[in-house]
DNA sequence: ATTCCATGATCGAATTTACCGATTAATAAC
DNA sequence: GTTATTAATCGGTAAATTCGATCATGGAAT
């Protein structure tokens, strides 16, 4: 039994009529009568009288037909379905972000949201590594972060904007109107970092060994938010991308100088696979969102 | 989109495996493989993720899967309820009759509701023409008779029993110890008959013409019972077949002799169509009881 | 009655499709 | 590296679908 065969038996018993049947199902009328007839073969019950010259469903042919239009209703249905997600009214979109471009990202689930309420979006936070892992498990759709994976095999970026390495400070910090800073003059400055295994620390602490720099870390956190609120508060400084004080007006990012401490933030995902529409449509809108955006 | 399609890609969805999902459906690896990638393309959505030595299923895969599966189930059921159908757990029975076959009937519906519960029968009454007339629009699927239908080239008959035309009297009537009767003989009697359009009528005016014959008819009905009512209460004899006297024990049937005085009943069932178990199985019980009934 | 028309079944041929086996490519595990 | 596993691909074959033509039947028109 094909789908085919219902749909043809349908038509069939719809219009009480083989050849009529098969010129509105564009078939031949032969081909119609061979293949109503291999359906009551394998059904083992024929469907139709046929009474001289005009054929009549029989009471088998009269239950079957309700269930045979159900069955190709949803097979309908499923097609319809994956319409529908394409087109962005139902599913899912898994978001891997790493801190610092909550905003970037806030910013476009907005119009994102507004567009395709229908889509549930999933915002998980997690460190490069633990991100990258959750995409090779399919657990998340894509990732935001400032480590690049063009170069990976399994892996594929798009670089979204440059953000510099910068120190952060409350607007009444006596450091507040300097418009850069080099990384040697903050070594005196009594620090909040992130933990060292945040990427941003990692690539901080790469460029201190670099330069065989010593900071004055007073405080390590393993959230942003809190670095922010006691950079806001006056209590330390701390050294972030430009871009994550979005949310803090009072806060200044005073870049620190020199072409290694730029970062790209980028959007990655596996190679190969099936990037579905509420994928490509929410990394259109950041794109958008990110070049429109302006970073020190 | 083919049922066939749709049973591979959910044995494959289950397997998350190719190679195993074609061995268990009996098919090469190959050909799963295309006939994937064809519902893919027809879907214009890949179902699989294909990473590395193993596919996972995309979130449409996800989200199809419920809907193949239920398009699939749908058409078992289908298949099913004409299963049932054969198997006389479900549908109907719409049997024709003409008057003076009900015992016969009423004695063999009941066998046949007992081991059936779930068909429901409908015993339409009707005269011949109207019964055939029934059959014909395919109202009826059966039809019992005393008219044979065995020489029509639509119709198909086969005999039950036969039954002797009888002069039907009440215990206590002087004639009532009579073995047999001449239709002669019965012309002095106050008679009440079926009306003329009865096909028992028909028979028995056709055999007075005959023989030249006159009858003193007092009451002509168009019921059945109420002949036998009326003969039963002793004020009037009536002529009906001795077969239909079942249901009244104090009446006597005293056959009418003669060749011609001789009635078949039968079966009749449109020709060359579709006759569905519970027909069948119907016909059988009733053939079984026609010939443990002894008629005069 | 006879002819004509409409309809479904059937037949043979052509086309399309499903299927298989072998091979290839990719990758994971050793 | 090497091996094993797995899915994709290719070429060929068998099967199924489809078509056009024809046949058979029954109803309608004449």
């Amino acid at each position: 039994m094909e789908l085919r065969q219902l749909r043809y038996f349908i038509k069939a018993a719809e219009l009480s009529n083989f050849t009529e049947a098969a010129n509105a199902l564009f078939i031949s009328q032969s081909t119609l009568s061979q293949q109503i007839q291999q359906l009551e073969n394998e059904l083992k019950t024929p469907l139709f009288d046929r009474i001289a010259k005009r054929v009549r469903l029989t009471e088998a042919g009269k239950l079957f037909l309700p269930a045979a239009r159900k069955t190709i209703r949803d097979g309908e249905d499923g097609k319809q379905l994956l319409k529908d997600l394409n087109e962005l009214t139902a599913g899912t979109l898994a978001i891997g972000l790493t801190y610092g471009l909550s905003d970037l990202v806030i910013k476009s689930l907005k119009i994102f949201t507004d567009n395709y309420p229908k889509i549930l979006v999933q915002v998980i936070y997690g460190t490069p590594d633990g991100l990258i892992e959750f995409l090779s498990e399919g657990r998340i759709d894509f990732l935001l972060s400032f480590i690049s994976h063009q170069h990976s095999p399994i892996f594929e970026s798009i670089l979204l904007f440059e953000s510099k390495l910068s120190l952060i400070v409350s607007g009444n910090h006596p450091m507040a109107k300097k418009t850069n800073i080099r990384l040697s003059d903050i070594s005196a400055l009594p620090l909040a970092l992130p933990v060292t295994n945040f990427s941003i620390r990692e690539f901080l602490d790469l460029a201190l060994a670099r330069q065989q720099l010593l900071l004055d870390i007073r405080l390590e956190a393993n959230d942003i938010n809190i670095l922010l609120q006691l950079a806001d508060a006056g209590t330390w400084c701390t050294i972030l991308m430009a871009s994550s004080i979005f949310n803090f007006p009072n806060l200044k990012a005073i870049p620190i100088t020199g072409k290694e401490m730029v970062r790209q933030a980028t959007i990655t995902w596996p190679k190969d696979t099936y990037r579905k529409t509420a994928t490509r449509t929410f990394i259109d809108i950041i794109q958008i969102q990110a070049s429109n955006q302006v970073f020190a």
